[in-house]
DNA sequence: CCTCATAGTGAGGTAACCTCATTAACAGAT
DNA sequence: ATCTGTTAATGAGGTTACCTCACTATGAGG
């Protein structure tokens, strides 16, 4: 991926980088603790939770797709499926234009339920960040997608391919 | 853990928080895949490079500290430990003041393993952070501490004990 | 209509956790 | 001195969230 030679200890020692980078981490660390104290009164996994927002967000979407948004296999898309489709949060519907796939469409239970579970996100992500002035608010958010474009851009820089 | 019942669909939507969360959440993402990436050389896993710096950064560990220092069962933590034994980076050696006890200790290896680890990620860091100014990262800094300081208070409010 | 590709799923595997029970050893009260 | 209760590590066995590979049904182009 990128090369391992490196430098050897005590180069970049003193320079805050990783410090940088453990902060954020930490950050996100209690975030998605948050996050997935907040789902379990619905009974469902930060994992469940993302696949219903998915389904949710365009109403219906079909299975290889919502594998493909969640990064995940197909194979392991189905499980999640199940698991909502137990919960009776969605259905599967035959897609009449191409009898192989299926489309995963939202409930009305599950259209509730990702309604108050995005209130619960959006108040708790409020507690959070409500306090901080608009000043430090656009500037976390400039330097955040910052450092998101320059990730992005050295991995295709990695991967040419 | 907080009380759900919430503002209903539509009241924060216009709000950023969420969006900002998603943003450290983005970024911590780019950053735990760069640093699993960065463990590959090496065949650890993120979990055993944790475990391996965390018994490194003084040398021994009783076992049972470090699980409390990687918030896993004690149980959990024996796994980690053999795995970093079998791969010669630690070694377990008997705690003469208490017989039930076990250091777990580094290895000449695994000191080394360690030391380039850390040199891979400071590099890798530096890719990523290094381009920001010295006025951003300093705001970055404190925006974040803040965060990490705001959301253990609101827990530890909520969890009084 | 034959071949090749694609959508979803069954079978079975792995990694990183967990709890519960067990064994050995310690520490204080009787 | 031993008995009681606690603690350290680990064996046994379970769960969750992934994975790959093989299979079936279907679609689409030569």
């Amino acid at each position: 991926m990128y090369s391992a030679r490196g430098l050897g200890p005590g180069r970049g020692d003193q320079s805050g980088e990783p410090a940088l980078a453990d902060l954020v981490l930490a950050v996100s660390r209690r975030l998605r603790r948050r996050w997935a104290d907040g789902l379990a009164p619905w009974g469902l996994s930060p994992h469940q939770g993302r696949a219903l927002r998915a389904v949710s967000h365009g109403d219906r979407l079909r299975l290889g797709d919502l594998a493909a948004e969640l990064r995940i296999a197909p194979r392991s898309a189905t499980e999640v499926v199940d698991a909502l489709a137990e919960l009776g949060l969605v259905v599967r519907v035959p897609d009449p234009s191409d009898r192989r796939a299926t489309y995963v469409e939202v409930t009305e239970a599950g259209r509730r339920t990702d309604a108050e579970i995005i209130a619960t996100r959006n108040a708790d992500a409020e507690t959070l960040f409500a306090h901080l002035s608009d000043a430090d608010r656009t500037a976390l958010e400039r330097i955040l997608h910052d450092l998101i474009d320059r990730a992005d851009l050295v991995d295709a820089a990695d991967t040419p391919r």
